[in-house]
DNA sequence: CTTGCTATGTGCAAGAATTCACAATCTTTT
DNA sequence: AAAAGATTGTGAATTCTTGCACATAGCAAG
């Protein structure tokens, strides 16, 4: 069903996904039709990107009108497999496992953290507000089974990181999104993406630098 | 003194900063010596690439030998900038913006939070356990002269994201770091990076998805 | 001081990704 | 029913990025 998946640019994905966001709130708000100008300037990217990048999976516009709101929204969702629900498990839920486990957004949009794991005691068996109660990191192993999360998302100080990979891959996850320091290795069979927010502000820091040079 | 600045592709800049944190951690090791083979393969990298990110910026290494970590350290902070301190205000201090304020990492490379404000009034005025106290976002302008924060981070929810935005923009600051979900758009004169889980999410989903086809 | 070993730095080729520019197609107007 | 106007979809040109492959250079051993 996918049309050719062979030439899709790594990037492509990413922006699909950012695209959808300007087209939730037009939905909410009643707009029923948006041309690849405007959301490509909603975005920050080029309108010819724009319809590139639907075109890699379609045709969804109409020439002359643009694109129907709602019915482009479908498709995405169809594209991005985020029109179902996707079962996640976290491992560390210091101040920024808690961020997300109650992250509303992630819910919204079908991410629905099923199981939280801590290796500190003192955490271990508290219940979070979301309801989930927080279990030891190496019991990871049976829940998988009862809970059948598929991505686990790993919010430990960089210590524990690679630990809590390795066991959420031996729970059988095939994706992981690490927001720890320390950079999870590529294990065979498994995705990983790593986040680590002091990069966007180096970034950032340099590029400021570099403008009043 | 940047070596003709003209032909450094836009990723590099975040690869050198990705370098960098195994370097940090050889250095606390005690390693002394790093090859571009040994670095690149700690970070998901080619070693040519490792080599020419760095050589945008100068000759770091010793032909036959590799590349000493304490002054490969050294040159990426300079180039990066983060060899001082950066001074950060934070606009939402919901769970995100309490994990990001409390976050060791974050001040261990240089990256401060000197203000803190929140438009939710059973905030404002409450003490972070950082010391901070939480002002009213309103209130931005002036207290940006008395700290001189340089880079805001918005931490908001989408509906209050762009006039968070606004209003660290009159009050100075050259670049934003936004993890809302509403993406701000790039305003004249100053930096946005845009930053957003779902995303990295959605991503993972669609290439899970796409392997078992 | 010469040979061998190793790993950097980089010109250039190969490969990707982006953007242009225009044909295609749908709607509306006359 | 033809012309005007709008905006998509996409082949091709352009631009950007990566990776190869090797010359270069430092060190060590004999």
């Amino acid at each position: 069903m996918t049309s050719k998946e062979s030439k899709i640019p790594g990037a492509t994905i990413g922006r699909i996904a950012l695209y959808s966001r300007p087209l939730e709130r037009f939905l909410e708000e009643g707009t029923e039709l948006v041309s690849s100008e405007r959301l490509a300037s909603l975005c920050n990217v080029n309108p010819a990107q724009v319809r590139k990048d639907l075109s890699y999976f379609g045709e969804f516009g109409v020439r002359g009108i643009g694109y129907n709101v709602r019915d482009l929204l479908t498709e995405i969702r169809k594209i991005l497999v985020s029109d179902r629900e996707w079962k996640l498990a976290i491992a560390g839920v210091g101040n920024m496992g808690k961020a997300l486990v109650e992250n509303v957004n992630l819910l919204k949009r079908g991410y629905r953290f099923v199981a939280a794991f801590d290796s500190n005691p003192e955490r271990i068996g508290k219940k979070l507000p979301s309801g989930l109660t927080v279990q030891p990191l190496t019991s990871i192993g049976p829940s998988k089974e009862e809970l059948g999360f598929e991505i686990g998302v790993i919010t430990t100080g960089p210590a524990y990181a690679q630990s809590a990979a390795d066991m959420l891959i031996r729970a059988g996850v095939r994706a992981i999104l690490n927001f720890s320091a320390f950079q999870v290795r590529q294990p065979e069979g498994c995705l990983v993406e790593n986040v680590d927010f002091s990069i966007n502000l180096d970034d950032l820091a340099y590029h400021l630098s570099s403008i009043s040079e």
